[in-house]
DNA sequence: TCTCATGTGTTGAAAATGCAACAGACTTTT
DNA sequence: AAAAGTCTGTTGCATTTTCAACACATGAGA
């Protein structure tokens, strides 16, 4: 598919990806319209990259949901992830060259724009200077960003019951939304995926935890409690 | 302390840090010697760095070991990781001016160098262009470094039994060692803290999975075997 | 409206994990 | 050479987690 096929709408959304932030709308717009940047429509199930290849292209989900999978030494597959609508993908391996240590398969449709990091990055890159040294600092931001995520998700992991990997996700996310009382971006069950928990001991987690009064239900998330209130 | 004070053994292993690779000695050398750059000393147990503080500079490790701690809302206190000797820390902070989310606390006796990153990233940067660049690249590459290797540990991490943790572990290692017969980097008490499990459950894994012919300790290591051989 | 699918919340029983305690091998210290 | 410390590997037992099976509510579609 040719990138300039796309619709005005979805030029506008790649525009606004954190990856841009910084760049006059000109410069990206001649940067998608180097002839090395391709767009992809996916139909489901369709595997994009696969375990072991060489990435060289960053990629940028512009519609649909990808999954990454891995399968290990003895053939048992496992989804790590879903990757939604607007996400890049593909930088933690593009950018240092590294074989891709998973697979990346079209959870839904997908249309992909692919980009080329020696279009970024080389020496012969296109780009103007000043929209290159931009370029690059996103990129580390974004980098950046991942890595704080995953370490705050493996800290959470790393805790030995489901309930202190529960009270650790909610320590988490009461800092990072600066209250006490948290709302939940996922459904109780998604959490459970979300801290590789059992869903039914998730829930015997959160009932104890109400019970020695660390937290309180409340409507989309929880409230934590300085301290046992009402002790059975 | 000063950073004129540091010995060119020190010197030398600060150069020879993946963040200066590609820039020539005197570049390195120049940089380390702006004013903005210090160098502290630091007793056991000092802390260095506290949550929340805004974070304005890369640390570099030079000597000894730094503790990463983190206390949650109920003040449970958890180590997340020891941090060895070489490393850069505080990247994933400084680079994006997010506040910390954890407590760095000198381990053993440490000493550390403080590169403000608007040395490195700043247009006021005294780094030639080309240098820049450099560092740029190789700030990408270490954190893209990173981000794989939380994400390998996150997917052994999310399997739900130990069994199924150490298998992931081992099939990942026998990827990056391009073998089925790998050598452990850890002892197998370490590889147990390593996992977030239980250091006796781990060896019960480790029977069961060579019971049923999956793998063979070998010295050092382990030996992944293609299917069950010897099933009892 | 009825059905089908999905999410919530609970439970009992089986299996796995964590804990505490132990014995042996090996090192370092005294 | 004895003593103290650390690492390995094992076991029994209490607790936790998972699994499988429920009942119930909700929403979409026929």
């Amino acid at each position: 598919m040719d990138i300039s096929r796309l619709s005005a709408a979805q030029l506008d959304r790649l525009h606004a990806l954190p990856l841009f932030h910084g760049l006059d709308e000109e410069t990206v717009r001649s940067l998608l319209q180097c002839p090395e940047v391709t767009c992809t429509a996916f139909s489901r199930d369709t595997t994009i990259w696969q375990r072991a290849c060489p990435v060289t292209k960053l990629g940028l989900l512009l519609t649909g949901t990808l999954r990454i999978e891995q399968c290990d030494f003895w053939g048992n597959r496992t989804i790590l992830r879903l990757l939604p609508q607007g996400n890049l993908f593909g930088e933690a391996y593009a950018l240092d060259s590294a074989p891709l240590e998973n697979d990346v398969v079209a959870h839904s449709e997908a249309t992909v724009v692919f980009l080329p990091v020696s279009l970024l990055l080389e020496d012969a890159s296109p780009l103007p200077g000043k929209a290159g040294t931009a370029i690059y600092r996103n990129l580390l931001r974004i980098a950046a960003e991942r890595c704080r995520f995953l370490t705050a998700k493996l800290s959470a992991m790393s805790q030995r019951s489901t309930r202190d990997k529960l009270m650790a996700y909610l320590s988490h996310e009461a800092c990072m939304q600066l209250s006490s009382v948290i709302t939940l971006p996922f459904s109780r069950t998604q959490l459970a995926d979300y801290l590789a928990v059992e869903r039914t001991g998730l829930y015997r987690a959160i009932r104890s935890l109400e019970e020695e009064g660390y937290i309180r239900a409340v409507p989309e998330g929880f409230a934590l409690l300085q301290s046992p209130e009402n002790p059975a």
